[in-house]
DNA sequence: AGCATATTTGTAATTTAATTACAATAAGTC
DNA sequence: GACTTATTGTAATTAAATTACAAATATGCT
């Protein structure tokens, strides 16, 4: 856990001269790591021992100890207090804010994922005959994003974010189709309803939402994004990047799978996309 | 920069026994941050000095100063050596490595993303009479993020993913009228004959682009995201992410700008989803 | 209130760790 | 092969952190 997190958590344990070292670390923190405990105790006005003290109680094994665990939380950008945009904030602090958040978000992610569903989610999509993502809304750019990159796979890959053509699509799915919805609350009716469509054609339907949600139950592989809900009334950012990174992780699960002649193949995509740009010879920096 | 990082890199300018304290701390970097200079220095079979020497030569001030920064580079969920996709990886290794690749790529963008910049951008946002958002290929997804943010505001925002519309609406603009244009590479030539039509037409043209590309050179103001380049042949995936992130800042921003009673309003357009979803109480946990 | 106990805090001694200075060895050069 | 330079290790020094203990402060009880 944060140490920052953890000094301000249990400032009531504490006595009154450990209260000021606490204050001082929370104060300066990049300081604390660069200085010797004697310069702390003397910021602090309080004698070595107390300060060493004062680590102990923080379950660190000593003041060198409790520093590394202090560079550990200041290492990842300090999102440890409040890192949601505030009405006061100037650009500086809502640009950090919603990167850190951002990170933040897919770190967790990261930890929540799990790995057998995506292998397996990976293996669905080798074997699919054709490939649709279907998304509403704000879910219906990750939907494009999806079909972008499998696209260039030279696999049957549609996408729909317009609920006839959905539904119609859907109808028309047959064994071996794949069919992935892409709803972060999973609660979208007419994706729920397209989903079980599609399982009654017979499709494999595999879920990008959340976990155990009406749109999840109609899935037959869930791959749920653990992300802490942004509770601002924007939207839900952190998810759509999550979501994001999730199919990218898919693309090149496939990717991986398809073997080496198959990469090859993708790298003539990609050169063939030259002709419609400027060359950097053109352009020298 | 990342210490390990670090020592991968500078591992020419090491002398023998240099590389012998570089290969023991890269295999046990988190026992590292637990030992003295006396532990590691009989693992790595060298003399205490010899550890002392290989910190400094990393411009750490010595060994408690280079336990700190390698804690720190170990906070971050460990993304330091070599974090491609390889061909043998399995779904634990590719999934780790690109979610780690892409929040390195989110914290480098967030370094170098000019504030100054941004806080313009907002500005000739919020005073448009118009917002339109054009990207082409995978930065066609970018623009309808974009376009989806931004409607929620009540704005008139358009968002054209073919050449032909873009370049209609381009011709059309007129003064007042805010054009942003994505692209990663900043070399597709449509993109950048669209931005020059755009300006042309007095409107103020937006680029979510490269530093420097020919579409940079179009643009009124320019939105870089300096993310080290993904070298896979795969797609640019961490540079996509970065731009939606930007653009939710720009979205923020434009929030915080109009005030208070305005984000009652967008309240409003979240609740109107409302009735197309399923609610919670339908589906309990 | 006053005594006794418990808790907190600081001083000084001790121990441990890190650094420096210097010597020895190894590598490279003519 | 001798000379020079770079590398590495030994031993001494210095700095830092911890421990043990004593003083001070606070707390509880009659």
């Amino acid at each position: 856990m944060n140490v920052l997190e953890k000094i301000v958590n249990s400032v009531a344990n504490f006595s009154k001269s450990e209260r000021k070292v606490a204050e001082v670390i929370l104060a300066n923190p990049q300081t604390t790591i660069h200085s010797s405990i004697a310069a702390l105790a003397k910021m602090a006005d309080v004698s070595e021992p107390t300060v060493n003290r004062f680590c102990r109680r923080l379950d660190t094994k000593g003041f060198p100890d409790f520093k590394l665990h202090l560079a550990q939380s200041l290492a990842n950008g300090t999102p440890y207090v409040n890192r949601h945009v505030e009405e006061e904030d100037g650009p500086e602090a809502y640009t950090a804010k919603i990167f850190e958040s951002t990170m933040a978000a897919l770190d967790s992610a990261r930890h929540n994922v799990d790995i057998n569903t995506i292998n397996r989610a990976v293996d669905v999509l080798t074997q699919a005959k054709k490939i649709s993502f279907f998304g509403l809304g704000a879910s219906a750019s990750v939907a494009h994003d999806a079909q972008n990159k499998f696209f260039r796979f030279n696999v049957p890959v549609v996408c729909f974010d317009d609920i006839v053509m959905q539904r119609m699509s859907a109808i028309n799915s047959a064994e071996g189709d794949v069919v992935v919805c892409i709803s972060h609350t999973g609660r979208t009716k007419n994706l729920c309803d397209i989903a079980a469509i599609a399982r009654e054609n017979d499709a494999t339907v595999i879920g990008i939402t959340a976990y155990d949600s009406p749109l999840a139950r109609e899935c037959t592989l869930v791959l749920s994004l653990d992300v802490p809900e942004d509770t601002d009334m924007y939207m839900p950012m952190a998810s759509r990047v999550a979501q994001l990174v999730l199919i990218d992780i898919l693309a090149t699960g496939f990717t991986l799978r398809r073997g080496s002649k198959f990469r090859e193949n993708l790298k003539k995509v990609k050169d063939s996309l030259r002709g419609s740009r400027f060359e950097k010879k053109d352009f020298p920096a």
